[in-house]
DNA sequence: CGCCAGGGCCTCA
DNA sequence: TGAGGCCATGGC
């Protein structure tokens, strides 16, 4: 059996769905996008939290998305309006805060002119290319904002994944970022929700695999 | 205390 | 292209 396929299975059956993205998607948080289609508010929140979250943990990445949604922030215009010392200090609790707040302000200005009405016309290597020339947005970023905020497939590889392919030998250990993905969506049907579903499944795993070298993935190694 | 977290930009070969 | 420095808070 396809050795990409086989650890989507293991992975979903170990962990269960993860139904990410998270966060935004919790009742008691915003309560408006719960169990329902996404909204355009809860797509621009998906990509705020996309730069915020680049080498941080989630955990502080909602604290600063709260903060930002009890300044009433949370917003293209609102964040094109904003002072961006302020925003700064608003964001503080997601690091590099400095960086994210003019990232931030550079996304805003990108979204108020481009709306995603638009955006979701395209596909998702026309929409790839233009993402990947806002400065602050890297392929992970980019390609997040593509899967879980405008919801077409195409596969992010963070380093989670990464290093899990070069453990696992599915992939050389300085694979590029275009070679790992391309190897799972090579080998996967191009289906937004299962892509969804594997990345989070991925990172949870790692979590608990990959933190820490040596790393010791059992499930997988014994299953492959 | 040190390490690391769901990266990306800039600089310099 | 790719390696290395830089950005920064908070959890453990």
């Amino acid at each position: 059996m396809n050795k990409i396929r086989h650890i989507y299975k293991l992975l979903l059956d170990r962990y269960g769905p993860q139904k990410w993205w998270p966060t935004t998607l919790k009742k008691d948080i915003h309560p408006t996008y719960h169990g329902q289609k996404l909204n355009n508010k809860a797509r621009f929140e998906i990509a705020v939290g996309a730069i915020l979250t680049q080498n941080t943990s989630w955990k502080n990445v909602e604290k600063a998305i709260i903060e930002l949604n009890r300044k009433n922030l949370l917003s293209a215009e609102k964040i094109k309006k904003a002072n961006q010392k302020i925003l700064a200090k608003t964001i503080k609790s997601a690091g590099y805060y400095n960086q994210k707040a003019e990232r931030l302000k550079i996304l805003a200005d990108f979204f108020s002119k481009n709306k995603f009405e638009d955006l979701m016309k395209k596909d998702a290597a026309e929409l790839r290319e233009i993402f990947l020339k806002i400065k602050g947005v890297g392929p992970e970023t980019c390609d997040s904002i593509i899967l879980y905020a405008l919801e077409k497939p195409i596969f992010v590889v963070d380093a989670y994944t990464k290093r899990m392919c070069g453990h696992l030998k599915l992939c050389k250990k300085d694979a590029s970022y275009r070679e790992i993905q391309d190897l799972f969506m090579k080998n996967l049907k191009q289906d937004t929700k299962m892509f969804s579903e594997y990345h989070a499944l991925i990172v949870e795993h790692a979590k608990h695999c990959y933190s820490r070298n040596p790393y010791s993935d059992r499930l997988l190694k014994q299953s492959l």
